[in-house]
DNA sequence: GGGTTTCTGTATTGATTGATATTTAACGGT
DNA sequence: ACCGTTAAATATCAATCAATACAGAAACCC
């Protein structure tokens, strides 16, 4: 029977992530791919036809990670505070900078890539569709403004996202990844209720 | 006398512009370069250092361009407005979906090139100093909600402009992006003080 | 422990990279 | 007319690129 893998089909991917989401595609080598991953280039060009797909396989990988840190066991306003406190966390905790890899791979591969950058819309999409269903939960539970459009809603969502992905591409600032996060909920739910104008349900 | 210039500086560095712009720093080759602007190696290398000289030359010229395009005629509401109005028209009217190359470079150099990046960062700088010298100018004349920071706005603002630039290198989709623009002033201002609570002042 | 199969690492390919050297051409002064 | 100077185009450089070919090492069954 054949010899056994030596490799770690997930570990590989995951070194060559880290080297393609910090330098981009076109300025990693594959001999860097190489030197990180503490493989041959026969072994990688065995597992992979090129460079490109190599680059289609970890994005693949990155978007399946990305698309999981989307909460699941709670809904509407909760979920969405969850997730871009989480999204605040993930940018500014990274010393290397290296932002996401959708938002990174959008800008530097979209000229180049068809493909890839469907992949890469299609992950953003996905994001989009999850911020609706949060916001219509929202609406249901009465959080959300009700001259709110959950469509709208989500699209600036959508950009104040991709814009603090960019952001923090040229600088880990947790106070103004954070003002721009609680900003961007801040004006969406309904008052509680209790000023002057109004009283209590 | 020597030889008159044959190749003037200025459509030169905005034929290169184009190149960089649309197909990014790393996969633009001086070949790319030299077909793009009708020019052969000798006299680009007589004009600049090397590549990084050239993309950075580039990259000023650009930076001054958009830097040119904020409104100075008119200020606060009004000037946050048509502002928008105008990335809006910049970003969906561009088939090529080059988005803007201040983001562009801010993900694709950050890693590479710190001195362009620190470039880069300072005309996001601007723009954010831009939107606060104009929040300030609403508040002053009462359009501005009084409940709003101009500073945590121009945070807010800085992430959509990024978001939408980055949206747009995934696709021209104006629809999209006027909403997004439309909703970043949206709830920004004074409502006019003729509902029941209110009275006009 | 032999035979076989698969994996891994090195060497090498042709092509392309950024950059330089060399040659050719265009001007004004004399 | 011809020379000095400068610009522009071509030829060319070593280095590096992605990708392939090859060879040795390791692991399995019998």
């Amino acid at each position: 029977m054949p010899r056994p893998r030596a490799f770690d089909t997930d570990t590989f991917l995951d070194r060559a992530l880290d080297v393609f989401w910090q330098r981009g595609y076109a300025a990693t080598s594959m001999a860097d791919i190489y030197e990180a991953t503490g493989l041959g280039a026969g072994s990688v060009y065995a597992f992979v036809k090129d460079k490109t797909e190599l680059f289609q396989r970890v994005f693949e990988r990155y978007g399946g990670m990305f698309a999981a840190t989307l909460p699941t066991n709670v809904a509407g306003r909760e979920a969405l505070e969850r997730w871009f406190g989480f999204l605040t966390n993930y940018l500014a905790d990274d010393p290397e900078r290296k932002g996401c890899l959708i938002c990174n791979t959008i800008i530097e591969r979209a000229a180049h890539a068809p493909e890839t950058l469907t992949l890469a819309d299609a992950r953003v999409a996905e994001v989009r569709a999850w911020f609706v269903e949060q916001l219509r939960a929202a609406a249901g539970s009465r959080d959300l403004r009700k001259d709110l459009d959950p469509e709208v809603v989500a699209d600036s969502l959508v950009a104040t996202t991709l814009g603090m992905m960019a952001l923090a591409r040229a600088r880990t600032d947790r106070g103004a990844l954070k003002t721009i996060a609680d900003a961007a909920l801040a004006g969406l739910w309904q008052p509680k209720a209790t000023t002057a104008a109004g009283v209590p349900a």
